[in-house]
RNA sequence: GGCCCGUUCGUCUAUCGGCUAGGACGCCAGGUUUUCAUCCUGGUAAGAGGGGUUCGAUUCCCCUACGGGCUACCA
């Protein structure tokens, strides 16, 4: 009988929660849901320095907009609660203890400042200080390993700051496995004894890791490659406790698009796309968020799951309930992939298009508060119109804009090439032509202009181009008649008189 | 520096010893749209280098190079 599926996602709450932790979030629950399993999150909030305020609830809402949600976690008590690392303190505390008695841990009693001297000294010499097997018992490093039981007693109970180290084994190859990576293994003697407990009475990430990890029966752990280096002391650290391990991956790190190392807060700034989810404002800095800045969840989700896996198909489009079907943990890259912004602007493209006109124009006017006072069924046919040409939803609007108001100024290269010799007298029938044009739709505006045209016997753009840069201010935009139909006979000869008037 | 992980088109990737190395983004060209964009068609472009193993290596092994991560009383 297999155990059931769990599995976690632990950020902590250090600020606005990164793209590459949506990443891992989102192969976490992929997992989860394709096994029919349960998808936690754990806050790990055990360093108070670096806790701020706003973060947890940044996590949980970029989370839901992703449509990811959790099954277990802070306010949604799954019977293994609490699921905030700093509330679960008094079992860090029972759990070190037993560690200390089986002689698997043990107290230390050097300073912070006395291991960065250490540290410093043997640098100079070309060397790394390690606290472990090869120094702990040698005279310059104090801990309960060289003092006597009643010395290390009376320490502690006189107050004296002290942190719990774990006594990693001497001369051990231990063999490791992990999902993506295969087997590995390490030689314990080059690894050191980690603190598990601070001297502030918290528990080091470590400890905590693995203690809840194994209370919250936690089948497997996915989570970013940085971690692999630990793996070694975690699963050390079950075994001294005698627990279950549960089994692992690695996700490869996301790189930055050019350059050198991981995909960092700054990139985005630099190369001007977002590197969070939702928008993230303290008093010092603002981050651009995707979702305000005009991609819509389903792109991002599916770009994401895309960096680091991919189905062994071809094809590329996938929903959140496809991504889950197809999801497979081995198929997962042992390599770094770097951060593509457009490609995931091209993903957004496609959905952009999948979206009705109502939701789209939902979340438009949630943007920009002054097209609220507008009509939304005329918001919704403009963008019918417009969104084959939008990446981004704002650019609904800004490609859009001539729907709503009449052109300030022309575009001089549009003019040039538009304005003919005989383009004022065209214009000046033209007008008459659509004051007795048929403008029930697009289709028999278009027939009644295109008839007086062939009458006239000149070019088409020597009509339609000059009317384009009337309508528009330039050549873009879409369909010349779409754009007569929508904004009226009256606004657009209006238009046309205005350009000959300029001229 | 030490330890660990990785390396296929510019980028994301397919290939689990038989390859004319496939797809997508980007880019380029053509077509559609008498505009621009979309869209369609085509093109461009790759298994880091050197040794093995093998009838045969992108695929397995070793070395080198390069890239990445970790090396805190941070996670």
């Amino acid at each position: 009988m297999k155990k059931p599926v769990r599995v976690r996602f632990a950020p902590s709450p250090t600020g606005p929660l990164h793209i590459g932790g949506v990443r891992t979030a989102l192969f976490n629950y992929l997992f989860a849901k394709k096994h029919n399993g349960k998808f936690i999150l754990r806050i790990e909030d055990t360093d108070q320095n670096r806790y701020v305020y706003g973060a947890e609830k940044y996590i949980i809402d970029a989370l839901n907009w992703c449509n990811i949600p959790f099954d277990e976690g802070p306010k949604k008590n799954g019977g293994y609660g609490p699921y905030r690392q700093s509330e679960r303190k008094n079992i860090y505390k029972k759990h070190i203890d037993v560690l200390i008695e089986k002689g698997k841990a043990y107290y230390a009693f050097d300073s912070a400042e006395d291991l960065d001297l250490e540290r410093k000294k043997h640098e100079e010499k070309g060397k790394t200080f390690i606290y472990n097997w090869h120094n702990r018992t040698k005279g310059r490093l104090v801990n309960s390993l060289v003092l006597s039981k009643e010395e290390t007693k009376k320490r502690i109970e006189s107050g004296a700051s002290y942190v719990v180290r774990f006594l990693m084994p001497e001369g051990q190859i231990i063999a490791l496995n992990d999902m993506v990576r295969g087997k590995m293994s390490i030689d314990s003697n080059n690894l050191d004894d980690k603190i598990l407990f601070k001297s502030d009475g918290m528990p080091t990430y470590h400890l905590a890791n693995i203690v809840d990890d194994h209370l919250m029966e936690i089948s497997h752990v996915i989570r970013g490659e940085e971690w692999l280096p630990s793996l070694a002391l975690h699963q050390m650290l079950y075994e001294a406790f005698g627990w279950d391990i549960p089994q692992f991956a690695h996700l490869p790190l996301i790189l930055k698009p050019t350059g050198k190392g991981k995909l960092s807060k700054r990139d985005g700034d630099k190369l001007g796309f977002p590197v969070f989810p939702l928008e993230w404002k303290d008093e010092n800095t603002i981050a651009q968020g995707y979702k305000e800045s005009g991609y819509l969840s389903d792109a991002v989700v599916n770009f994401l799951a895309f960096l680091g896996w991919n189905p062994g198909t071809e094809q590329e489009l996938f929903s959140l309930e496809e991504l889950i079907q197809s999801f497979d943990i081995n198929q997962v890259n042992k390599s770094g992939a770097r951060f593509d912004p457009e490609k995931i602007k091209w993903y957004n493209h496609h959905y952009i298009q999948q979206a009705t006109n109502a939701e789209l124009t939902e979340k438009l006017i949630a943007e920009k508060s002054e097209l609220a006072a507008l009509d939304t069924g005329y918001i919704e046919l403009v963008v019918g119109l417009i969104k084959e040409r939008a990446q981004l939803v704002p650019e609904l609007w800004q490609l859009g804009e001539y729907f709503f108001k009449a052109p300030n100024s022309y575009d001089e290269k549009s003019l040039k090439k538009a304005w003919k010799e005989d383009t004022e007298q065209l214009l000046s029938e033209l007008v008459v032509v659509l004051e007795n044009a048929n403008d029930q739709s697009a289709i028999t505006l278009k027939a009644s202009v295109s008839d007086w045209i062939k009458n006239k016997n000149v070019g088409f753009g020597k009509v339609m181009m000059p009317l384009r840069v009337a309508l528009v201010g330039s050549l873009q935009g879409v369909d010349v008649f779409d754009i007569v139909f929508c904004i009226g006979k009256e606004e657009s000869i209006r238009r046309i008189n205005t350009l000959i008037h300029h001229r």
